[in-house]
DNA sequence: TATATATATAGATAGTCATCAATATATAGG
DNA sequence: CCTATATATTGATGACTATCTATATATATA
């Protein structure tokens, strides 16, 4: 559980990948536009999507010549259940 | 903003401190105490909860030969906002 | 099929991180 | 003032990370 948690924060400890995932969650879906949007090479924002990705934090699929992205919220929800469960 | 946030999630990206801010959470407020809950030695348990507190998920006060320890509820609300502004 | 666009892969590198052993400091109690 | 306990500091080290350049692959369209 700590192991899933770590590598979730992991994916979010970059400034970076946190614009990445600020801008999805706003309705960018596409790398062709959020690379105008960070100080870094195309290969660059690859390694980071494929971060957020392996964290589960984002979804993506091939279409055509782009990759689609868009936040995954499900698991949004169990991150906001993690902290509540250490507020109380 | 990012800059925070990501410091934020940089401490919570490895899995000793996960398991210390539970802890804590819990009730545990000495390091003395958590020491025997890690697998790892004093002055490294040291350097986690400095990691901690430098984020500001945790605050620590002298008492005696001790370091008393406790969340920082606050913080976690903040935290629980982020998430909420990117979950709809 | 040739070209343009979007994305992926590979390899290299400088910097950061988690960890330890050894040692130092602080505080309380006898 | 001596001892025991808790915590802090220092310096070293291997592993991991973010980044780049160069290049490859995939897809749509003229």
């Amino acid at each position: 559980m700590e192991e899933k948690m770590s590598l979730i924060f992991k994916a979010l400890s970059d400034k970076n990948r946190l614009l990445l995932l600020e801008y999805i969650a706003k309705g960018e879906n596409c790398g062709c536009t959020l690379i105008d949007k960070l100080d870094v090479t195309q290969p660059t924002m690859t390694y980071h999507i494929n971060i957020l990705e392996e964290a589960g934090l984002i979804k993506s699929r091939k279409e055509g010549i782009w990759r689609k992205l868009e936040i995954n919220n499900k698991l949004l929800e169990e991150i906001i259940n993690f902290f509540n469960s250490l507020n109380k």
